[in-house]
RNA sequence: GCGCCAGUAGCUCAGCUGGAUAGAGCAACGGACUUCUAAUCCGUAGGUCGCAGGUUCGAAUCCUGCCUGGCGUACCA
């Protein structure tokens, strides 16, 4: 928030040096206002006075004394500047600028740190997505931490979020699904049975097939049709992965089913509209794309010549639809080995005449699991992977929740599950809810101590000289901005580094200072503080979707 | 072969889209509980930012070429 406001002073100055012509404007938008790195080159800094110099050809400290000058009369900001290293302008605020944020974050409460600039824009993030065949495993869990994070950070930022799982429960995957429920049931009855080649050997299937026999007996042991089996199959295991997301707090709006596009005609329609724009051709008895129109290096079949279409048709359609369903901006989130259906579904959509700058997709690389220092292979139609279900039985959703998005999604991310259970009392989740544990401590102290509910008091609050104080109040006057960051580039691992280092700033600060002592006006001062902190701390923890426990 | 992602401390990872002296957490070592919660803190140690060039005032960050790992490269999804 102060940024903001160092930012618009210096543009003010900018602009101010052109009219006086001691520079010209070709400098406008390039230069910046960032935080030092280390201790002593002011709260802020800019480099424009460098940005300057090398466009004018001058010397970039010279500038900088201009710049300086400039930017010294805004007194009621800026307490002093100052020119170091090559040409940076180094800019000390007043500290009476960040003890004022105290009561405004007070004030704001569950809504500081929450914005508007995604007002009015309907956003879909379409996440998980995984076809009804087993339960959740680690990387749907990331996808699904991920998705979730990513769609309350857009809400904290003012965006309508809609929030849709797309799923299939057709085809051959869901068949030898079917099949492979009718082996254990014949298994169960004592019945011959051959189990499908590629079948899906999970426990899970054995509990379907019982479960059958509980309803039917053994009623089903002559059926030919599968369908039987992969209906009780498909409606066990959605119980199962909505029970699972329920558990991680993920609420979809929507499921939306693959098979509906083909009952609504849709899936014929596409490809009578690509035919007619002159996209397509038959060869060899299949229908393809000219995916090669759109930069890619090869066509792509879209119908095979079985006459059944390939996935790539109803990604189109579905996106499609996304587009008819009036959203200002698509979110996708996959997983790293679906990146071969981005480009065509991409292509598909321009094809169809709309805008796939609309789209953004969020992949994120897999997650490797190690147990015992070795790496476990996973596999959904070998029975030997660890469901997300697991992992929240063993480690707590917090934990589960906070380590999938302490990772930025390009990044490959390693759950060590030995390392998970052991650290369970020392996970990097608990230091920050440890931090807004000990936030409310101190306030209760207060209560039982006497002191009123904390007031900002001007004059009380100089006391907060402190150089751990200041640097609190201005790792919380970036609070909103981070959120912002953090939503628009689709990052929630910014949120969660932001809350390990106010954490941490925390922590530090207890260890040194007393809150509540015998100097009252102090210790109101710095109630007021703490008061702030625990605003903010509990709006960061909820933003993406952790606990905040009173005590711990 | 081609495409995408990654390569930063012993390990796992950040690094604000080009800034000043490279950051955190684990692990290691040494300290701090008569105190608002020690699930904490303080200190020490740890680096050729994969390699080599290039762009400029300035590069972990941008461009090129290699090397290594992952994921793709289907008439599977």
């Amino acid at each position: 928030m102060i940024r903001s406001e160092v930012k618009k002073v210096l543009d003010d100055c900018f602009a101010h040096g052109v009219a006086e012509g001691l520079w010209s404007d070709e400098a406008a938008g390039k230069f910046t206002v960032e935080l030092p790195k280390h201790e002593g080159q002011g709260d802020f800094s800019t480099n424009l006075a460098l940005v300057l110099a090398g466009i004018e050809k001058k010397n970039p400290r010279q500038i900088a004394q201009l710049v300086a000058e400039q930017l010294s009369s805004h007194t009621d900001l800026i307490a002093r500047v100052e020119i170091a290293g090559p040409g940076f302008v180094n800019i000390f605020i007043d500290h009476d600028v960040w003890r004022r944020l105290i009561p405004k974050i007070i004030d704001r409460g569950a809504a500081f740190g929450k914005s508007s600039v995604g007002a009015g824009r309907k956003v879909m993030v379409e996440f998980v997505s995984a076809n009804p065949t087993g339960p959740l495993s680690i990387g749907h869990g990331r996808q699904a931490i991920l998705g979730d994070s990513i769609a309350r950070l857009l809400e904290a930022t003012g965006h309508d979020v809609f929030r849709e799982y797309y799923y299939n429960d057709a085809g051959r995957q869901m068949r030898v699904l079917g099949e492979s429920t009718r082996a254990r049931y014949l298994e169960l009855l004592g019945e011959k049975f051959t189990f499908p080649e590629d079948g899906y050997q999970g426990e899970y299937i054995v509990d379907i097939s019982r479960s059958l026999i509980d309803e039917q007996g053994d009623g089903l042991k002559d059926h030919a049709d599968v369908t039987p089996f992969k209906e009780q199959a498909e409606r066990y295991i959605f119980k199962d992965i909505s029970s699972t997301l329920e558990r991680m707090g993920i609420v979809f709006d929507n499921y939306y089913n693959e098979h509906s596009l083909y009952e609504n005609g849709l899936i014929d329609d596409v490809v009578a509209e690509l035919k007619a724009k002159g996209y397509v051709y038959e060869q060899d008895n299949a229908v393809w794309f000219k995916t090669t129109v759109f930069g890619q290096e090869q066509d792509r079949v879209i119908i095979k010549s079985s006459g059944e279409p390939t996935y790539r048709l109803p990604d189109m359609a579905y996106h499609r639809e996304k587009f008819r369903r009036n959203f200002d901006w698509l979110v996708n989130i996959f997983g790293s080995d679906h990146i071969a259906t981005v480009p065509d579904v991409l292509a598909g959509v321009k094809a169809l005449g709309y805008d796939p700058d609309k789209i953004t997709v969020v992949l994120h690389q897999f997650v490797t699991l190690t147990r015992d220092g070795k790496q476990v292979k996973m596999s959904t139609r070998k029975a030997n992977f660890i469901t997300v279900d697991e992992l929240l039985d063993e480690v707590g959703v917090d934990p589960v929740r906070f380590f999938f998005m302490m990772r930025k999604a390009d990044s490959q991310l390693e759950f060590d599950l030995e390392l998970a259970k052991k650290q369970s009392q020392e996970n990097p989740v608990y230091y920050v809810q440890y931090g807004y544990a000990r936030l409310c401590a101190i306030l209760r102290q207060a209560t039982e101590k006497g002191f009123a509910e904390p007031q900002y008091d001007a004059d009380e609050a100089r006391l907060l000289t402190e150089p751990e104080e200041l640097k609190l109040l201005q790792t919380m006057s970036t609070f909103p901005s981070t959120i912002e960051g953090s939503a628009l580039e689709l990052a929630p691992h910014k949120i969660i580094f932001y809350l390990m280092e106010l954490a941490g700033q925390l922590h530090s600060y207890y260890n040194k200072h007393k809150v509540i002592t015998d100097d009252l006006p102090l210790s109101r001062a710095r109630l007021c503080m703490i008061k702030a902190l625990q605003v903010v701390l509990k709006n960061g923890l909820d933003i993406v979707g952790l606990s905040a426990p009173q005590r711990m």
